[in-house]
DNA sequence: TTGTAAGCGTTATCAT
DNA sequence: ATGATAACGCTTACAA
């Protein structure tokens, strides 16, 4: 009634152990009797390998360690699902993290992935890890980063086109007849953050309008920050017009504050968010947003990792950053500031 | 530059390897001075344990398989937030596995989890595979069933209220003065589809009012099919008044059909859904909503599996099952059918 | 073609 | 308190 080894097969075959694991993995050389009657004791048993001794033995786990602050947001969503999905069809596992965007957590999934030995790490990195990170990267581990960058770090990066997608947003926005947007960003430090942010301010002052720190906001990733913050953005005596929200959770929380000040949108507000997740264009009206190529680059990430971790060209050239276009999709929640209208 | 292992702090540290390991596990005993010295060569040579020669050591990985059909949809990732959560609190690690509710790809995730030899199993199975599980089960290894039932396997079961729940909706709309309900249901098999059926059927019986086959569709929990029900349901000479949608993506899929047709919430129809996404209060109107206990069902599953690998109590009854209430929120998508009104 | 045996990096038993 | 040494279940030279 235990689970069968390699060495019950072998016995029930009548052949040695080493020539029943050449069969089953159908590599070396063996006659035809042996694999027929290798394979009969193995199905007979139900046998199935013990992969922990085998990885011991191969030295790779084929599981792949996938870091990222929470899976419950939509945006990380898909890019695991990407990652999976190419995983999966390479026969490699997910090892799936929250780390809630908090140093120390990240960094007992990092050294809790790097004992399991996984054979590579895709990693949303939170600011405060670089050095444990690189370190692991040192020790021979591949890893790739997405949406964040580790300065120093020499590994492939897949980010999308975040300083154009929130300029794009800005310009558009200005076009309306905008001056007081404001911008709802997640955590500063972290790589695509700062590129929003850059495409923000880089627009603004191109097309001469003041770039306004008190229009500058922390969302910090989650809803109820971005609900407060919102609020006492709408509240405060010189209200944004509109709003570019840097995250689906973010814009969610900005949504429910606009509805709870009692302002409408688009007349009173209008708002733009990162990510078009399903329920977007359900709403009323129908939400502006820039879409995110997340299960593409989860896809992609999954491809270079499981690439450099069997040894193909990506070693060769790891520094590199590959940059995934988003796209705007113009729907119905901006519209001209009240005082133009 | 290679990954230290126990020889080398060993060695480092002028004591046998197994002093090492005691030390290093705080196990056994060992002098002050060995103490002193094998964790400052452990330290000087940054070793990490080599989780996988461990595990098989010892015969434990501590790690768990979780399997659902699609981590994109919010109903799974507040389960497998859950899991997560209380898993790396007692160190263990999740692998996940997306099915798409097909049996063949379900199959293989869990001969891989077999073999990669996980401690224990979480799973949302889609109907088809029930033989395997409990050949899985049957080996030794435990298993919790979430929002799933496999007869005949005696293992732990952590559902909601399902039949209740689709009952007090039902009841609700009947309320109302509909008469003429519609239910998108999932996967015919899946116990928790079963039950909201039953619980459809019950009601409907219970209050005279006859159940027409032509309006119980299938929509497979995909947001697709459900928006193709829908479209014809609402095209057909006799179009439902109010809609039951199973779960969070149908009824996005209904929704999109119902605004398609030109048709306005709740005038024309009302709807219901199973599950609470956080945008739900923010549709126009706010929708009315069966919230389920996906995120404690997971913690709860969590716990049960961890409890029963580390064979306490659960271990004796694990036929059990537990049962977590959902909650009616009535926000503004239904109100009584036109010709009443 | 087949079998033997030496690892892989731990843990655990048993002397010393 | 310490150190040999035998597993754990597999892969892979190498020898036969």
């Amino acid at each position: 009634m235990k689970r069968p080894i390699l060495r019950d097969v072998a016995i029930k075959a009548q052949v040695s152990v080493g020539l029943a694991s050449r069969v089953l993995r159908n590599i070396g050389s063996f006659s035809e009797k042996s694999r027929y009657r290798v394979l009969r004791a193995a199905r007979n048993l139900d046998y199935q390998t013990n992969n922990v001794a085998r990885s011991l033995k191969i030295k790779q786990t084929r599981a792949l360690g996938v870091v990222i602050s929470d899976i419950a947001s939509h945006f990380f969503t898909l890019l695991v699902r990407g990652v999976e999905d190419v995983a999966s069809k390479s026969g490699y596992s997910v090892i799936l993290c929250n780390t809630d965007e908090n140093p120390a957590k990240e960094q007992n999934y990092l050294t809790a992935l790097y004992e399991r030995n996984v054979d590579g790490l895709i990693i949303c990195a939170s600011p405060g890890n670089d050095s444990y990170i690189k370190k692991i990267a040192r020790s021979g581990m591949p890893v790739v980063l997405v949406y964040r960058n580790i300065p120093g770090l020499h590994a492939p990066r897949i980010t999308s086109d975040d300083q154009d997608s929130s300029s794009a947003a800005i310009n558009y926005l200005i076009d309306l007849g905008h001056r007081d947007i404001a911008l709802i960003r997640g955590i500063s430090g972290v790589q695509s953050d700062e590129e929003r942010l850059a495409g923000y301010k880089k627009t603004l002052e191109r097309r001469k309008i003041p770039v306004k720190g008190g229009l500058i906001v922390n969302g910090e990733y989650v809803t109820e920050k971005a609900y407060q913050v919102t609020q006492s953005l709408l509240k405060s005596r010189t209200p944004p017009t509109a709003i570019l929200a840097c995250s689906e959770l973010m814009m969610i929380g900005a949504l429910y504050a606009i509805r709870d000040e009692g302002k409408e949108i688009p007349r009173d507000v209008s708002i733009i968010g990162f990510g078009d997740p399903s329920w977007a264009g359900l709403m009323n009206p129908p939400l502006t947003v820039i879409r995110l190529p997340n299960y593409p680059m989860g896809l992609l990430a999954g491809e270079s990792l499981i690439n450099m971790c069997e040894g193909n060209e990506l070693r060769d050239r790891p520094g590199e950053e590959v940059v995934l276009k988003s796209k705007f999709i113009p729907r119905n929640s901006c519209q001209a500031p009240k005082h133009l209208a």
